[in-house]
DNA sequence: TTTGTAATCGAGATGCAGTATCACTAACTG
DNA sequence: CAGTTAGTGATACTGCATCTCGATTACAAA
């Protein structure tokens, strides 16, 4: 394993670890390489497989440190399956295509608020909430009507 | 295991999968009856133990059916723990007490409304969504400040 | 009733995602 | 350059769920 040039995403990724106390690793470094060059979102086996250099631990506590950290995202695809996602604004949704896969982020999305006041009405005070939405993406929808 | 008169909340849920063309089998019987006496949202391996007479696969078929038929819903908790409440309504959202574990219904939101226009602006079109709200119940509030 | 048969059951194997252990190694620190 | 400590990875293990397949049971037709 050679210590090599990751591109300006991975760098980046990598020093806000450095900032948070974290190593720079090589096989960290491996792994966030991987995860700045996949558009999609993956899971953790997809990931393990373009790194069969890296131990499977290593994996799961680099993709941990990420998370953790806020520069990943976990997704809960329609079928009950989670994914990760390169996350690049704070708090946000994803729009899941069912039928490409694609996500893409949803913004303008001020859901908290409205919760806030629905549920003042059951006297409930919310701290957070998860919210993934699914259908189609607009590249699914006229080119193939059925 | 002997055919028991069950409370009539099982026996509707009974009703309800035979109406759908599944037999009314004792096995079956015994893990509606269980979950129809189950307050809280439960984990498949806490209903289990409660069914130490019912095979582990049974469990988990009897599930799958609830949940397919809409009796049934999954719970994502904020640890990333699945669990399940049995469904009174239709589509609704849960307001899951981060410190007791309460969950109630969240009622009156119409979110998907708000969605279908946010998505619209991405041109994406949406046919459904998961929302799980947490935060603290009203119980949980005042009692004890810190 | 009796009987045929498809649905269902259950024990155990398997799958899959993630964690724990622990001896070893590499990265920073002084 | 040596010491300290974070990090690594092989492997075992956990938790949750599905698959397999021979045995059993519910239901309905005779």
């Amino acid at each position: 394993m050679v210590r090599t040039r990751g591109n300006p995403l991975a760098e980046q990724l990598l020093e806000t670890l450095e900032d948070r106390g974290f190593r720079d690793t090589l096989p960290r470094r491996a792994v966030v390489q991987a995860i700045a060059v996949t558009e999609r979102h993956f899971t953790a086996e997809e990931l393990r497989e373009q790194l069969p250099g890296v131990g499977r631990a290593t994996v799961f506590r680099a993709l941990k440190l990420l998370v953790e950290s806020g520069m990943l995202c976990r997704v809960l695809l329609e079928d009950g399956n989670l994914h990760y996602q390169l996350s690049h604004r704070g708090h946000h949704h994803h729009l899941l295509c069912v039928q490409c896969g694609a996500s893409q982020d949803l913004v303008g999305c001020d859901i908290e608020s409205q919760l806030q006041q629905v549920a003042a009405l059951h006297s409930f005070q919310v701290s957070g909430h998860w919210l993934e939405v699914y259908g189609r993406c607009s590249a699914c929808q006229s080119p193939q009507p059925a």
